[in-house]
DNA sequence: GTTATAGCGTTACATTGTTGCGCTCGCCCA
DNA sequence: TGGGCGAGCGCAACAATGTAACGCTATAAC
């Protein structure tokens, strides 16, 4: 994310918190920070030690940070990877599915309907009543597939 | 799993690595009864208790059983409870989503072609190779929804 | 039988996440 | 305006999950 995106993520991020009437306060706007800047998944001791300098936090510290900013959606975590990555479109709340690969690292965020009504389906014919799908495909991505081609 | 159908999987489980040319060794077996006859995910750590009386094992041992478990079909991973099931059709190799009630703890594995298939040709959209899709829907069952409701 | 390899035991360690407790600061209402 | 209340946070300790490294042993192949 360059500056000027992350500057606008994070001026989205404070514009919907105002709206919902929660406090984005230092602590989570730094942890947001630091995992929007990442375009990378970043675990959480990885944030700790980028908050080394200035005022250093423990672990409860930015977990608790991190649970708020899952619960409002600007932040999801890859359960594959035990790591957070910042959300692509926070305004409203959704269930994406996430492209891992383990070449580069690189994960891309998606929201496909069509993948969300399959899973709805499926679990409907079950009884099933799902609150949290989780989706996270690993794989190879285009330009790290065209890479290992040479 | 009644003593009948864990009996049968143990067999299965023999037959096909036997069938394999691989050594599903004592080790691996002990793990694997416990895993299939719990019929709920299981942690790991969880196993080592169960191991104790007996030839107690080390997280090494355990783990090593449970990769080698993982990569011959005969148990999977759920990534977002930390906890191995065994697989209810280890014949052939294949991609299954999982149904986790976070009311009862139990789990359904299914085979379903239209995730799999909307998945796919998502990922072919973006140029990306899947390897491992990872389907976690975590929610109610009908049974606890049913609970609920009273 | 000899040798190569896969499997296993053991120790120690790494990574990720949690509990509990008490302090403080901002906010609400008398 | 000031007393109370609750969210947020610092801190210490701990819990749960997963690995690295190394050497011994049992199995398999020849
Ligand atoms: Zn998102
Ligand atoms: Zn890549
Ligand atoms: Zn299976
Ligand atoms: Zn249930």
């Amino acid at each position: 994310m360059d500056d000027d995106t992350l500057r606008n993520a994070l001026a989205r991020a404070e514009a919907l918190c105002t709206e919902r009437g929660v406090r984005l306060t230092a602590q989570r706007r730094r942890v947001l920070e630091l995992v929007c800047r990442a375009q990378r998944p970043v675990g959480a001791y990885e944030i700790m030690d980028q908050l080394r300098d200035g005022a250093p936090a423990a672990p409860p510290t930015v977990y608790r940070a991190l649970d708020w900013l899952l619960a409002q959606g600007l932040v999801h975590k890859l359960e594959t990877l035990h790591a957070f990555i910042g959300c692509t479109h926070p305004e409203h709340p959704h269930a994406s599915q996430f492209l891992i690969c383990d070449g580069c690292g690189g994960v891309t965020e998606l929201e496909d309907p069509s993948i969300a009504d399959s899973l709805a389906s499926v679990a409907a014919e079950s009884g099933f009543r799902p609150s949290r799908p989780i989706v996270e495909v690993i794989g190879t991505c285009s330009a790290c597939a065209a890479r290992e081609d040479d």
